[in-house]
DNA sequence: ACCCAATCTAAACAATCGTTTAGTTAAATA
DNA sequence: TATTTAACTAAACGATTGTTTAGATTGGGT
């Protein structure tokens, strides 16, 4: 054996991801990312592959981290209420830390609309495949919506999610509760 | 006097917000905006000033164009409904040309949200306020609704068209349909 | 026809991008 | 303790970024 690492893989990925999460990958620079997560060019290198290996495990993480809230959000049994729920614990998560970043995957969503990036891509649509998926579910539990309905609604709540996220960038609490009250009145 | 311009300074800028509309300001090159705008790098700095104020005047073009909607839309007497209708109109107006670019201001909105440059971030205050403003007006005109309603309505309203600007990148016609509709379903 | 001035082409600018490479340092094993 | 091997520092890589400059070309006015 050799030389022993002198930082935590998992404590600079952190920091790349919250960097990543706040001006998106284009204007995130190497020097940027050398600096937060304390580490040289090459350690980068040597430990993530690339600047785009880096964002990709770094929108792992994300995903990691939101897969608890996904987890309790998916074990309720409120239905709707549970998508509510859901709304207003990923608005109080996302507004943890100094800054409103806002949603990591929907900034990077945004960001990569017009790409041909597929590594990224594949990763956003399994991520809202799944979150549609389950919003689905818990349309489908009340008896008195048909699935023309359940569809319908579904697709409402995807979109009101961007709404969400565009929010949680710039708005104040208050206001993002009261968008959440009234996005739900509407079911 | 002496040598004249070779091309329209109309007509190319009309190119290159198509291309800013699409890639954003990062992504979008001068070499990429010398290929659509079919003129040399001088001549778009002797003509724009800079890639910045290239980017400046196509927010300014894009914001004239939707001007002739925002009239009709201030000058409608229905409401409620004419948000609504506004909202249809600027999804098909959007929609024009192959290519589904969503909105170019929230486009601009979610690039530079975490940027400091104050000339762009005050285009996009100006324009939303405006909005907003106009929002507001229409729901006042509902002698039912009291100013706190108005007012968590019209912030409401203002977070839709996030999602809609995000629909318009990715979703069909049916679903953005479906999503206007029950946005205002209960307003 | 000449001259002036503005527009063109095309090359070069410095700065920054992400990435790689050479050389030094340090820790674990034998 | 000597050797080995991986992690470190730091410089340089070629490519591309937005921007500028030098020189050829064109057209209108005296």
């Amino acid at each position: 054996m050799a030389r022993k690492k002198e930082y935590s893989e998992d404590e600079v990925l952190e920091e790349a991801m919250q960097l990543f999460w706040k001006y998106g990958y284009d204007s995130t620079s190497m020097k940027m990312l050398e600096e937060v997560m304390g580490i040289n060019k090459f350690s980068i290198y040597s430990s993530f592959g690339s600047k785009h290996g880096l964002f990709v495990q770094s929108l792992k993480r994300y995903k990691a981290n939101t897969n608890k809230l996904f987890d309790t959000f998916k074990k309720a049994t409120n239905g709707v209420e549970d998508i509510k729920q859901f709304f207003y614990d990923s608005v109080s998560a996302n507004l943890k830390g100094d800054s409103q970043k806002g949603c990591f995957v929907t900034n990077t969503y945004n960001e990569f609309s017009e790409s041909e990036d597929l590594v990224i891509k594949e990763q956003m649509i399994v991520f809202f495949d799944n979150f549609k998926q389950i919003i689905i579910e818990k349309l489908s539990t009340d008896p008195s919506k048909d699935e023309a309905t359940i569809i319908k609604q579904a697709n409402y709540l995807m979109l009101a999610k961007h709404g969400l996220a565009a929010a949680a960038r710039v708005n104040t609490t208050q206001e993002i509760k009261d968008y959440i009250e009234i996005t739900f009145k509407n079911l």
